[in-house]
DNA sequence: CTTGACCTTTCCCTTGGGTCAAAGTGTTTA
DNA sequence: TAAACACTTTGACCCAAGGGAAAGGTCAAG
C-alpha cells in the first residue's frame, strides 16, 4: 500500500492529477481509508496508469481516455475511437501546416517591407442575398463617382417604391469580362430584406451564395482601391486560390459629399482552392 | 454607428466576443452610451478587427493579438513574436505527426492482433541513483530467483549494517556484453538514500541518469518478463530509437514467497533518437 | 402604451490540472 | 508523551476564449 505520494513519485504523476482521476473514475485508489479519507494506492495499479499515460501522449482527454479504458469496451469501438482521433490530427497537422506557411510569409513581408501590409485578407461564406439591381458602364475609373450615384439612385428609389422600407448595404459588382480598363459593365445593387418584381431598369434577383469569399477592408477614398485589389489578389494567388466568380464591393460607410478618408469598403472575391 | 449586434453580423464575429475583446482593449466600441451603456461601433473599426482575427487564425492568443496591434510595437517586436509563434508551430507539427504515427501503430496493431498489446511503453528521464551493488552470475534465466534472492540480501545486509535506515527498491541491471542465454552477468542493486563506503562484496556507487528511458509495467511471474521485453525492444524499433546503455528491471512489487500473479516490475532500457 | 427585439451585467461552465489555505494525520525525535 | 514536521484531506480560485442563461433596462414599431 502506497500513499499518495510515494504512488505519484513513483509513477511520476503528480498528486493532484491522481486526485483528479480518482474523480473522474480513471483511476482509483485500491483503498480509501473510512477515517481519514487518505488515499492508498498499489503497484499493481501502475498498468493502468501507464495507459493513461499513453493515451494522453495521443492527445486523448480525459473523459474519452475514462471510455477506452471501460472494461465493457468493445476492440471495434476501440478502433472507431482511434479513427476518430487520426481524421482529427490528420486536421490538426493540416491546420498547423496552414498556420506555420501564414506565419512564414508574413515574416518574408516584414523582411522585404519592413512593414506588414495594412491589408488583411480574411475568407468568409456568404449567403445568397436579395438586390435590387441596376446595369451600366463606366467609361473609366477615374470620376465614376457620379454615375455610381446615379446607378444605386435609381436602384434604392425603385425598392422603396416597390414597398421596402428597410434597405441595406450598397453593392457593386463586377461580373467577369475580358479585362478593360474603359467602358466597364458593373453592376449597382441594393441589398433588400427579399425579393421584389423587376422593372425595365432595375433587376431584382438573389447574388448568389459564396461558399469561399476573400476579402479585406478598405478604408479611405475610392481612388485607392487598387492597393486593396492588389493586396487581395497577391493573397489568393499566395495561398493557393483561383478567383471563381465576380468580384463585389461592399459599401460599409459611405456618405454623398462626405469626407472620402471615412469611406469603408469591403472588396470580396469568390475563390476556391487551385 | 452601428449596434453591436449589427457589427457583429457585419464582421460575423459573436456579440460575446465583441465584448470581450472591449474588456481586454482588444477592440474599444468607438462610442459608450454613458446612461445605458450599450457599445455603438463604426464600419472604420473592420480592419482592426479584421487584424485580430487574423492573428487569432495564426493562433495567436488574444492577450498576444493585444501586444501585436498595439500602436507602439516596433516591427523588430513582432518579427519576434512571429519567430516565436512559428517555432511553436513547427513544435506543434512534430508532436502531432508523431501522435498521429503512434496511433496509426495502434490501428495496425489492432487490426493484426484484434487487441491491444498488455504492454505499454512511455518514455521519462531518470535520475542518478545511489545504490548498494553486488555483482553475480545467472547461470540460466530458469530458476534464477534464489541466486538474485542471496544477491539482494548481501546488498540490503550490507546497506543497513553501514546505518541506512530506509531502503528503497530493489533494482537489477543486465550490462551490454554479447547476447548469451546462461551465465549471465549482472548487477543486483538496492536503492539507498546516500552513497556508503563500498566493501570487497557491495560496491556503493551512482547509478548513472539516463535522459532518455524507456520502460513498461510487467505484471506476474518473472519467468514472463521476456513477452515485457519483446514488447519493449519492438516499441524502441518502431519508434525510431536505439538502446544505448545496461537495461534494469525495477522490482515495485515482490514479496518473498509471496504471490508471483501479484508481482510488479518495470523494465527499462535507456534509448537515444537512432 | 405595449410588445417584442435588443442591450446590459453577472454568474456558471468548459480542460487539466497548479496553487494556496485551513484543518486533520502519521511518524519521528527529544 | 508531546512537540515538530511531513503528509493528507477538501475546498476555492486561477488559466483561455468564449457559450449559455438569468434578471433587468432600452429602443422602435404598432
Amino acid at each position: 500500500m502506497l500513499r499518495i505520494s510515494d504512488f505519484a513519485q513513483l509513477s511520476r504523476v503528480s498528486t493532484k492529477a491522481l486526485r483528479l482521476y480518482d474523480r473522474l473514475d480513471l483511476l482509483k485508489p485500491t483503498h480509501v481509508d473510512r477515517q481519514t479519507g487518505y488515499r492508498y494506492y498499489s503497484a499493481a495499479q501502475l498498468p493502468r496508469l501507464n495507459r493513461i499515460l499513453v493515451f494522453k501522449t495521443l492527445g486523448f482527454s480525459l473523459e474519452r481516455i475514462a471510455q477506452l479504458l471501460d472494461a465493457d469496451v468493445s476492440a471495434n469501438q476501440i478502433r472507431a475511437m482511434l479513427q476518430l482521433k487520426h481524421a482529427e490530427l490528420l486536421q490538426h497537422l493540416e491546420r498547423d501546416r496552414l498556420r506555420l506557411l501564414q506565419v512564414e510569409m508574413r515574416l518574408n513581408e516584414l523582411e522585404r517591407e519592413g512593414t506588414m501590409s495594412t491589408y488583411d485578407v480574411l475568407t468568409k461564406s456568404v449567403a445568397a442575398q436579395p438586390v435590387a439591381a441596376t446595369i451600366g458602364l463606366i467609361p473609366t475609373y477615374e470620376d465614376c463617382e457620379p454615375i455610381f450615384n446615379r446607378m444605386f439612385d435609381t436602384a434604392f428609389q425603385y425598392a422603396f417604391q416597390q414597398g421596402i422600407k428597410q434597405c441595406g448595404y450598397g453593392i457593386a459588382v463586377y461580373h467577369e469580362t475580358k479585362l478593360r480598363d474603359r467602358d466597364i459593365p458593373v453592376e449597382a445593387a441594393a441589398c433588400i430584406p427579399e425579393l421584389i418584381p423587376s422593372s425595365d431598369l432595375v433587376f431584382s434577383y438573389d447574388l448568389p451564395a459564396v461558399e469561399t469569399m476573400a476579402y479585406t477592408i478598405h478604408r479611405g477614398p475610392f481612388d485607392t482601391l487598387g492597393s486593396a485589389y492588389s493586396a487581395l489578389l497577391a493573397w489568393v494567388e499566395k495561398h493557393g486560390y483561383r478567383s471563381v466568380g465576380s468580384t463585389r464591393e461592399l459599401y460599409l460607410a459611405y456618405e454623398r459629399n462626405g469626407d472620402p478618408a471615412q469611406y469603408v469598403t469591403e472588396v470580396q472575391i469568390p475563390v476556391e482552392p487551385a
